[in-house]
DNA sequence: CCATTTTTTTGGTGATCGACAAACAAATGG
DNA sequence: CCATTTGTTTGTCGATCACCAAAAAAATGG
């Protein structure tokens, strides 16, 4: 095994994490070769034969991204029996992480590439499909609750997924601007006073 | 009157607002003065000599921005008497801008400049002070709301004001994905819902 | 030892970036 | 007509952009 060339001198796996701390502090435009090279320890010929072209590296980054920081707000999602309180716990496993010490305060699928030269509209492009993907995570998710009888039939549910995912995406607007995580708190609290008003089975 | 020398063969206000929609575009790091002096008709060095730099450029455009698009939801939560249709208001009018057919569908503010290069960081602290501004312009709505006793005085001003510039702020990210009037409509619908419970007298 | 495979290193590609200097053009004041 | 002032045109600056070719290095199989 093992291959039969010259061994890499770098972990991948590790390259593509330090890439990540760039692309997550600069975004995808601000981010340079450059400062993928020197993050990275490599030089940039070898994030060409390793990773591809800058955009196959943001796509692999940006799967990182997903598995890691994605994580904890898709399983508050789905692991809580409660409709309501799914939401609820997406919305604080959200405004965790863009509140954490560790990294930028803000979600890269929203705030990586949301505008830019036109040559760049493939990224752009997926990064809306991702978003588009969270929203329809929200709505399969409020789906299960009407399927288990934790939510009206008659519940508005594109209605609903779009505000809850309004919410989400705006949030790291707010947190990018200095926004505290008990301030975000505040908002997550607001959003979910509509709960009851938006859930209500109408004229009954 | 007149000055001295040779006339300018542009109109600055004109150029200024062909510079707008190419920044509207493309945000301010996507565009290049390239760009900037085709669509403006002129040199790149006679932008230099009228308007300064890329960056001064950049801050008289927000100007005329603000002065244009960011009037109407501006002008609905300063020119409505009830405090909770002046928010109303202000979603709906934003809904309005950002949907429209002649240009781009997003807040200039939300989403010209979020992420970028560390050397462009002016930029984006001078928009994250308008939207700061934005916040403010609602929490002093609801100051005014209380003031005039349409508000209860137990009102959570700073968490509300914070959630209603989360809600404005996400509309940009969905108008951004493709989402159509009527749905975001629909946000603003669920936004409101939870007026009630947000502005209820506590314990009475 | 040698051929093969794979990666690294080195160096540079043409294009484009924001910005400006110098020369030229067109107006006014005298 | 001429000096002055201001704007435009032209050309280009050094830096940086994403990207890659060629050569050198380090492993394996025989």
């Amino acid at each position: 095994m093992a291959g039969r060339g010259r061994p890499r001198t770098f972990d991948p796996d590790d390259a593509l994490g330090r890439a990540l701390d760039v692309f997550w502090e600069r975004g995808y435009e601000g981010t340079s070769l450059a400062d993928l090279a020197q993050a990275m320890g490599i030089a940039s010929a070898s994030i060409y034969a390793c990773f591809g072209s800058k955009e196959d590296l943001f796509r692999q980054v940006m799967a990182l991204y997903t598995a890691t920081a994605g994580a904890p707000p898709r399983r508050a999602l789905t692991d809580t029996p409660s409709t309501r309180t799914a939401i609820e716990r997406m919305l604080h496993a959200t405004v965790d992480q863009i509140t954490g010490a560790e990294s930028p305060h803000y979600c890269m699928l929203v705030l990586a590439a949301p505008t830019g030269a036109i040559e760049n509209d493939a990224v752009r492009e997926f990064l809306a499909e991702g978003r588009r993907g969270q929203r329809a995570a929200i709505r399969a998710r409020l789906e299960r609750g009407v399927a288990e009888g934790d939510l009206a039939a008659s519940t508005d549910l594109d209605a609903l997924s779009r505000y809850y995912a309004t919410v989400v995406q705006g949030l790291s607007i707010q947190a990018r601007d200095g926004a505290t995580r008990d301030e975000l708190e505040g908002v997550v609290a607001s959003a979910m006073a509509g709960w009851g008003p938006l859930t209500a089975r109408p004229g009954v």
